[in-house]
DNA sequence: TCTGGGGTCCTAGGACCC
DNA sequence: TCTGGGGTCCTAGGACCC
């Protein structure tokens, strides 16, 4: 018998947030709808309105259109019917609402989303084994010796995975098969929404080197940009280029890469399990806020930051040693600072203290528009207690204690 | 009326150690 | 009496992705 061929496959949910949402809302089938924005005050205006017949009797006239925000914020994700209007993904909404006034605008409920991202992926998991998890909306499954994954190139369990997914959901997904992760991620594109794409070894000339650059997962703006300049434009053009050219242009690891990529060559498997490196909270303010004359509502907005923070960390069992904060002026120049501390922690007054002093070091006399917090080096709250047990007292992990208040620390703001 | 929030990885320089 | 390379850790910024 022949080795079975490598076959990966790339899932793709078909416009996730929104289709989760015309669940609740099925009355908005076929409108334009985007998500994004500010949380609360839609949501509470429509439990108003809310009838008998619970949410799916809610009037569609009485949900909140573009035309009506004001603010700031970007579109995650926009309903095919909103697409045709020209607006998407990380589009500003004022933007959005010039090209789109009638588009209904729902708010983010992450909650929700994860929810169902969960149930998609346990399905999956049923049939497949080998899932590679790369955010709430999609993930990579290795084909190769599932039953069925050699069927016509792996259409077979695709269209067995849709249905299954689809049956238990309502939700409809786009899927690519190709020998590696990079082809399937650009094939299961092909076809959306609700597509099957089968890409073979043989078919990287006629399929993918007509295409943009760009399409290429890990080419983005930038890169693009300075490809164009280079008069590159398809990824066939990219293929062609002499490996040492490409090299000198872009520097040794990304020259090589990029080379591969454009000739279809991909190696990495596909990975069950991965360790979080860091975890952060941020937040952009509704106005710039200044850090002498809002000081209050800035001192404010950081310890609540760090608060959540750690709540985070406590509920998933991590502890860091390295804080940072982020910062985003007016100008949406941003700033870092870090600082690795001695004892891995979780504690929200330790993770303030330590911000404020990453705060004390950066210029804050310009206006700022976000502010974030973040912890790093992080590792699993039990390894962190049996580190400590085999190091000397001063190496400590101090886990949230009642002793480091955040009142008790130095107020920056 | 520009431009969210959560991440990963890479680069590059300096400190420090051997 | 001034000069090596590595290796690792820390920090800052930036590209990119979902």
């Amino acid at each position: 018998m022949n080795a079975p061929i490598r076959r990966i496959a790339h899932l793709d949910m078909d416009a996730f947030y929104a289709s989760v949402e015309l669940l609740r809302y099925p009355q908005l089938k076929g409108l334009p709808v985007v998500i994004g924005g500010a949380r609360r005050r839609q949501d509470e205006a429509l439990r108003l309105v809310q009838g008998e017949r619970g949410l799916a009797g809610i009037p569609v006239e009485a949900f909140p259109v573009l035309r009506d925000y004001t603010g700031r914020g970007v579109i995650t994700t926009a309903t095919y019917a909103a697409r045709q209007f020209g607006v998407g993904s990380a589009l500003g909404l004022m933007k959005a609402a010039r090209l789109c006034p009638q588009a209904i605008l729902l708010p983010v409920d992450f909650d929700e989303y994860r929810k169902y991202s969960r149930l998609f992926k346990a399905i999956i998991l049923e049939i497949a084994p080998l899932m590679e998890d790369r955010g709430v909306d999609e993930v990579y499954i290795d084909f190769t010796e599932v039953p069925g994954g050699q069927r016509e190139g792996g259409r077979v369990l695709a269209r067995l995975l849709q249905k299954a997914i689809a049956d238990k959901t309502g939700l409809t997904c786009s899927i690519g098969v190709a020998p590696n992760k990079l082809i399937a991620k650009m094939a299961s594109e092909f076809n959306k929404p609700n597509g099957i794409s089968i890409v073979h070894e043989e078919d990287l000339q006629s399929r993918i080197w007509p295409l943009a650059c760009r399409k290429i997962n890990g080419i983005g703006p930038k890169a693009d940009e300075i490809l164009a300049r280079l008069h590159i434009h398809t990824i066939g053009e990219l293929a062609t280029q002499p490996r040492e050219w490409l090299i000198d242009n872009f520097g040794k690891a990304t020259g090589a890469w990029m080379h591969d990529a454009a000739n279809g060559r991909d190696e990495r498997p596909v990975v069950l399990e991965s360790e979080p490196v860091s975890i952060s909270r941020e937040t952009t303010f509704d106005h710039d806020l200044h850090a002498v004359r809002d000081r209050a509502e800035l001192g404010a907005i950081f310890t609540s930051l760090c608060e959540k923070l750690a709540g985070d960390l406590q509920r998933k069992g991590y502890v860091g040693k390295t804080i940072g904060i982020k910062l985003r002026y007016d100008n949406f120049k941003s700033v870092t600072r870090d600082q690795t501390i001695a004892h891995y922690t979780d504690d929200a007054g330790v993770i303030r203290h330590t911000a404020g002093l990453c705060l004390k070091r950066v210029p804050l006399t310009q206006r700022l528009r976000l502010l974030g917090v973040r912890v790093g080096s992080l590792l699993k709250a039990a390894e962190a207690r049996e580190f400590e047990s085999n190091t000397p007292v001063t190496h400590a992990v101090s886990t949230h204690s009642t002793t480091n208040s955040i009142a008790a620390t130095d107020q920056l703001f």
